[in-house]
DNA sequence: AGCGATTAGAGAGCACTGCTCTTGACGCGG
DNA sequence: CCGCGTCAAGAGCAGTGCTCTCTAATCGCT
């Protein structure tokens, strides 16, 4: 509760920062497989079982680390947004996209353990739900400012959604407040495009083919932003100032 | 080379067999870091070390399994986009999406294992490229037969791509031959598109919001549709037939 | 200040993993 | 039919996650 509390809890705490840095960055180094709490304790001169008095299990380990990796993710995410004119809307989508793909390709292994295939026999636990959708809240809003704003137009030929995706859309409405069906759907085509896009740049899907990697996914962006219905760039001046 | 070759190579090539089928139960069961040769020598009754033999490493028993699951997954999608009519390019493409979906439900590990995070130390061996792009190649000739037919209509508003692109284009155009550039971006949009949305579904992503995920799938890569240029389903009940 | 309770680290140990090496047996082709 | 090559077996190495017990340090409280 107070500001200083016993030594013993902040050297805990303390040790409990050490132990997720080094793990952090054996995880860049080696990937989740080669994340060793043997190798964590010998690095800080410690016996392994003394680990587990920090955390009961490498599960809870790695439940640690994708906690950190969402929030660092969310945040990331949200300072472009931050940097953005608020009316912007186009501005702001696309600076969300470049912060994602930032982000995945700063911390690769991080984003495979948020994005890619779930660990071996591991659940999320119920504490990974607020940090996961920090970034789908900023680009919520952003659909939202933008739909409130009256500057999402549909683009001219989109089938409107079957009716059985209302029921989704009203719990997607959670993070995307006040906006019709169709928009829903066509924000969730618009996010998993973009993570489809990031993912595959990632995991190593355009080895080999794709060598102007940034120039697709910004030119891909433009186009999903206007799928979503986002109007072209008020002044392309001001995307290319944030490159 | 011959048929029946001696009785040592086929009870060997039969051992592999049995070798890879215990180890794809097993990375159904237990995913990719639960894939233990010991536990498949017991189940055979043999020793640990007699795998070996087989496969130098596990590393090479995970990739034969690598390339297993990409032409498993290939040989789904061209047998659904064999069983539309040639013409029905909508059709064509819906029936590759719901193959892609359908397999990749079926088979989660496997899935991951080819789209989610490469595996910790392995590096893909060149033996892979070719059976990766299986799936990738029809999805091209759908693209470049709609193309050459003339019912890939490009969407009103979609922004040129950058110049730059155009050399990865020509690369891209080995598997979709002969479009322009712009078909090329809007294929990749699509088509990490479709992964996208297949790989937040296998992946966990949609757990607690997305319940009509069919539908919803279907209905995304009908928007994906029209936004890579192919006509509006000609035949609905055509659409429907196959379900 | 000192005492009892709590907590931290050390160490041994269990069951498991991938992988290597040697040894002995078996089958196939010259 | 005999020797070469292949094969299973077993022991063993280094590593893993995790549990247990024991000792020592620290904390809260009287």
């Amino acid at each position: 509760m107070n500001a200083s509390r016993t030594a013993r809890e902040r050297v805990r705490a303390e040790l409990i920062k050490e132990i997720t840095d080094i793990a952090r960055r054996q995880l860049a180094t080696e990937g989740a497989a080669g994340l060793s709490l043997r190798a964590i304790a010998r690095e800080m001169g410690m016996v392994s079982s003394a680990i587990y008095r920090y955390f009961p299990s490498r599960d809870d380990l790695l439940t640690a680390l994708i906690i950190d990796g969402y929030n660092a993710l969310g945040e990331a995410v949200e300072h472009a947004d931050a940097a953005c004119a608020r009316d912007d809307f186009t501005g702001r989508w696309l600076a969300v996209c470049r912060a994602v793909r930032k982000w995945a390709l700063a911390h690769p292994h991080e984003y495979a353990l948020l994005y890619g295939s779930p660990v071996p026999g591991y659940a999320a636990p119920q504490d990974t739900v607020a940090p996961a959708v920090r970034d789908t809240v900023v680009y919520g809003r952003i659909v939202a400012d933008a739909y409130r704003a009256g500057r999402l137009t549909p683009p001219p030929v989109s089938p409107p959604p079957p009716a059985v995706l209302a029921e989704d859309a009203e719990v997607v409405r959670a993070v995307i407040p006040g906006v019709p069906d169709d928009v829903v759907t066509r924000a969730i085509i618009a996010w998993t495009g973009l993570f489809g896009m990031v993912s595959f740049e990632v995991f190593g899907q355009f080895n080999n083919t794709i060598t102007h990697r940034a120039e697709l996914f910004e030119h891909n962006m433009t186009c999903l932003a206007r799928l979503l219905g986002l109007p072209e760039g008020v002044d392309p001046r001001e995307q290319n100032r944030r490159a």
